[in-house]
DNA sequence: TTCGACGTTTCACGAACATCGAACAAGGAG
DNA sequence: CTCCTTGTTCGATGTTCGTGAAACGTCGAA
């Protein structure tokens, strides 16, 4: 892959608040935290987001340098996970306000996961060849 | 004065999240909001902020804009007060939630108010001509 | 090996932003 | 009236950000 040279992610205790407020400044970003906020990880070819691919990459990045989401690469297909304890016991009750608050107004809805499939996820390998929709 | 033309408090209904997340995603609007936490209104001349007066009018302005804060004037002078109440009623828990993780990292400590005067407020009009340090 | 799927990186561009200094407006004090 | 204080507005400047297209690297399958 691309090697995902500069991918780090940040130690709990160097998560900053206000690179966490930056990541979550943008609706497509809050969306993204949605759609994980059910603490399933989720590969990112399972994502629908209304940008093009570099531009999702991108965001996915932003996300995991500020310490939201956790990224993990098997073979050429990448997941995304968040971080939600570690976030918790840095920031006590952020992320849950904000996802209470994005619900409401429903920011980010325009982000969402393919439909059909309620267990489309890293744990089957072989088997059926899985039809796309 | 300037006017204050373009001067308008969003309605509690209007205020929008990523706006919120907007005007806090700086480490100077924080420290603005963390010396307003205490509900106590302030002229802005007691403000201690390390930027220029129209760079500060511009901060005060963002977080008006988004809802965060009231503003009110008074002759001359204008004071800020925090919208606690409105925005803990749109997004419970919210502010609550960066203002502790602020306070945890020390995010916007450089700012400020002016020491001694522990009551400098707007309740004394006239009286003591009250020195400035 | 060749091909295709998947994700990253680079580059470029326009928009938004933080910052400052200068010019301006409105009151208050003399 | 003339200053002085206070805060706004207006460029100007440099930075950051969101975006997409194109090129690239990597893996698995044919």
């Amino acid at each position: 892959m691309g090697a995902m040279r500069r991918a780090r992610h940040p130690d709990p205790d160097e998560i900053s608040l206000i690179d966490v407020l930056g990541a979550l400044n943008d609706p497509i970003r809050v969306g993204l935290v949605r759609v994980l906020a059910d603490g399933r990880e989720r590969g990112w070819g399972e994502l629908r987001v209304p940008v093009a691919k570099s531009t999702l990459s991108h965001h996915l990045r932003v996300l995991r340098d500020a310490g939201i989401t956790r990224t993990r690469q098997e073979g050429t297909r990448c997941f995304v996970e968040l971080r939600g304890g570690d976030l918790d016991a840095r920031f006590p009750g952020l992320l849950g306000a904000v996802l209470d608050a994005a619900h409401r107004d429903d920011v980010g809805g325009h982000v969402g996961v393919v439909d059909g499939l309620p267990e489309a996820r890293a744990d089957r390998k072989p088997g059926a060849p899985q039809i796309e929709s």
